[in-house]
DNA sequence: GTGTCTGCAAATCTTTTGCAACAAT
DNA sequence: ATTGTTGCAAAAGATTTGCAGACAC
């Protein structure tokens, strides 16, 4: 967190709580890609105070600053995950098997996707930067 | 062409010019990936007499009928193409590639997809029913 | 103390809905 | 003739902006 807060004053921003509470809930949502509404909602949750246009202020900045990445799926709505500054050059796995009965979810380890990746960035020429990639189904147990 | 309107009175549905127009527009656009907004200004690039509120209301409603599919970016707005009927037994085989700066939307080949999931189902022993797989990032032309 | 940041409310933009007129069957 | 459909305008929702007071530095 430190990483960030030395990014923020490099660039001369000034660090208030509204703004490291919403770095506070991307840390803690690091694998989700959420929307403002969304990290607003994890505010309140969490008995924040906080107006939602400075939610949206705050991503629009920390986007700018590139403190997090802002996912534009198709030019309308964006949603937002933290930069990863240890993790450097790959931003995030993830992938999820949903159990359309029990609801469970299932993580999947990396390593198909990664090959995936490869095979997509090989013959597509397109470079993947991030994935979102749910497996709808029947788990283990609920399969019987 | 013959196909949708014939399952539109199947459903009860009666026959419109705006109903014919906005099918014909998604039949130009196949591979377009078209959202509501964008319907509507071909439409009326066309020369088409149609209200806002009857494209957003056709869309729903083609859906509801499984004539179009509704692509689900990030459960805020939405996208729709028309089922390809001719093309019998793949359905939903959805996996995109979506250009984050020019917002391409690049269609996968099954291939790759249909090995994971076999990969899925015998490690996590998961039965996959389903899938919703997006790749976010620079198409070709956007990389450089 | 200075300049930035916040919250509110107003403004703007997107999507949905109610209703009277209209069109398909 | 009957019932569903359309377009408009109003309503509801989402996002942005102006501004006065509050806060970080």
């Amino acid at each position: 967190m430190e990483k960030y807060v030395q990014i923020l004053k490099e660039n001369g921003f000034k660090i208030t709580n509204q703004r490291m509470d919403v770095l506070e809930v991307l840390e803690e949502n690091r694998k989700e890609h959420l929307s403002t509404e969304e990290v607003f909602a994890k505010l309140i949750e969490k008995g924040k105070e906080i107006g939602i246009a400075t939610v949206y202020r705050t991503l629009q900045m920390l986007e700018e600053s590139d403190l997090v990445y802002k996912l534009d799926l198709d030019g309308k709505s964006y949603r937002y995950e933290l930069v990863d500054y240890l993790e450097k050059g790959k931003v995030h796995q993830h992938h999820h098997l949903i159990c359309e009965n029990c609801h469970a979810i299932l993580e999947v380890q990396g390593d198909f996707l990664d090959e995936l990746e490869q095979m997509i960035e090989k013959k597509y020429k397109f470079k993947v930067m991030n994935h979102d990639v749910k497996f709808y189904g029947l788990c283990e147990h609920c399969k019987k």
